[in-house]
DNA sequence: TTTAGCACTCGAGATATTTGAGTGCTAATT
DNA sequence: AATTAGCACTCAAATATCTCGAGTGCTAAA
């Protein structure tokens, strides 16, 4: 543990860094309200300081600039959450929309919504249950020869998929296809649902094959796409105009682009138990992110499906506000979703 | 008209600096095959197109760059489109969707190949058609008090949007839903909807307004959503590379970013005959885009709706290979959209 | 009309100089 | 033992100076 003048020195850098983005000097700490030694003294801590690797020097003369690891303590032992003023907490409840059910059109709104209002980059996903079960398939004709497919699950996710049909819809298919639906898809776990079950099950249709096999497949996508947890990012461009990025904004744009690092970086947040979670610098595990930071918070909806929510910007980032802002969102999306779905699995069961 | 040897020095020129991005000089034009007078001449010949306003020197000692008027005799008078070679054509045909008959898909994974194929940004938007009218509006209840609305436009666009009911969705509610739409949606003009519209429906409901208004309300957001003409734009952070952005980079992705600008982009695009358009520098009317140029391709379905597809890059780009390629591009979709539109129609008329 | 020749221009790159914020260390002070 | 004043030192950033050469425009001869 630090004395509690390092502390306190340690602490102002990161604040006036995070300010300023403008390595420290002893002479400026000295002036700040509450520093009652001389710079020669604040200078022999922050030797230790950085002999401890909690700040370090762009070069011999200039001042001094918080480490990674100074971040983390800062975040771990000295940072004071701010309160969220109440104009703030209205800017992030209104771009949490209540009305609709589909979390992820809530969760892109919230996505914006934070964008907005921290001007970094965010980052969702939507909800993931490993027993996430096929709730409803619903085959709509719109025309002749086209259909759209609904599905919905037991996590609320809606996904729908247009599909031609190769002869016209017409009532018989349309029972044929509710029966196939009602005795293979309604109530089994999405993971049973794959490429090979699919064509087992056109297989054994014999006749009618021909007709259901392009139903069946969009329902094997919709089966996808509900499974995969999405990766939301959005207000990437914000990044360019930090100089953090200057030279490398292309290659962190480029990076984010891709999908599968987002996904590995959102879901591994699992491991550990607490509902927020912040990764400084090369705790992202990409080489492309070791100068950002993520603040990502966890949801819930009921007890078993969970997402994430958060931002992605420079580790010079303002963690005190963040952090308070983004469990209050992530608060109210829990709140916004578990309802739903309580609603829903209520009736469900009234139905019964 | 220009004299040939001047238009070949010119063609040279824009030639040379579209490969390399460095100021043409006369020597190294001297040295191409074809050139058979001495660079004294060909500076002679210069000078003219300098003072014509075909090219400019970025400073006394240097070499020539075209100017946005350089490009359009460039492109109107002596470029040679380029013949797309097999490959090209294979990976162009690719991108393109043929299954699905959803519009809206298709051009998202067209834009997304125009992306790959030309490293720029490309730009698209649905197809708009100011006489389209409503096909068909299905209800389709997924949970107790959840229904997805499904509308299918005369031009073949097809949107979706879940809406939470406040009372349970009965079979009598459905009933009620279905002679609603029926009386008051299937064949007009999406123009004719609009929230006045809505909520006058509404008001004449008496006992059934409350079930019905929320299920209105959402068809009232389809109708937008697929008047609207959306454009949708990929592929932004591939322009970061380019050295003609290194500064405005960031000004550039934030105007994109912003709708309205596009949706006049694309839209004026109307304005003109050609069924490909090419823009060059501030002959697109914004300041953000005065170093870029944008080739926009309409397509058609049908004899009525047209969109347009296209690419957003610096001047500096290959006109000559690019314009076939989108033009090509354009074709394709327009036939597949075609097709799809034109076997509806048929079949509809078959059911009457 | 073309071309060889030449003086001229000016950006880019290399090198030198200056400046000042900030440091670490030492020796005196508390 | 902890603090501080004082001072020499360091080094990036800003500024100035120099050199180089690609490319030009002009002139006079072919």
């Amino acid at each position: 543990m630090l004395p509690p003048r390092r502390q306190k020195i340690l602490a102002a850098i990161v604040e006036q860094y995070i300010e300023t983005g403008e390595p420290v000097g002893s002479k400026s700490l000295m002036s700040l309200p509450g520093f009652d030694v001389s710079s020669a003294t604040i200078r022999n801590e922050m030797a230790e300081l950085t002999a401890l690797g909690f700040i370090s020097q762009p070069h011999t003369s200039a001042g001094r600039v918080p480490t990674q690891y100074g971040y983390r303590y800062y975040v771990d032992n000295l940072m004071q959450p701010a309160e969220l003023e109440e104009n703030e907490r209205r800017r992030i409840e209104a771009g949490v929309d209540y009305r609709s059910g589909d979390p992820e059109q809530l969760l892109a709104t919230a996505g914006e919504a934070l964008v907005d209002f921290t001007n970094f980059a965010a980052i969702s996903t939507t909800p993931s249950d490993e027993h996430a079960f096929i709730k409803n398939i619903e085959m709509v004709p719109v025309s002749p020869k086209m259909a759209m497919i609904v599905m919905l699950t037991s996590t609320g996710i809606l996904k729908s998929k247009a599909c031609r049909t190769d002869v016209p819809i017409v009532v018989d298919l349309q029972e044929t296809f509710q029966n196939l639906v009602n005795q293979n898809f309604i109530g089994r776990p999405l993971s049973d649902i794959n490429t090979v079950m699919i064509q087992t099950l056109v297989a054994s249709l014999g006749a009618k094959a021909l007709s259901m096999s392009p139903l069946l497949v969009t329902i094997a996508d919709l089966v996808e796409a509900a499974s995969i947890s999405e990766v939301n990012l959005s207000g990437q461009s914000n990044l360019l105009g930090y100089k953090e990025y200057n030279e490398t904004a292309g290659q962190l744009l480029d990076f984010l682009h891709r999908d599968e690092p987002l996904n590995m970086l959102v879901s591994s947040s699992s491991d550990t138990d607490s509902d927020i979670e912040i990764r400084i610098g090369s705790e992202n595990r990409f080489k492309e992110l070791e100068n950002s930071s993520m603040i990502i918070s966890k949801y819930k909806i009921g007890d078993n499906a969970t997402g994430a929510i958060g931002i992605i910007g420079p580790t010079r980032m303002n963690y005190s506000k963040l952090i308070p802002s983004i469990k209050y969102l992530t608060d109210i999306i829990s709140r916004v979703l578990s309802d739903v779905y309580e609603e829903e699995t209520d009736l469900g069961e009234e139905e019964n």
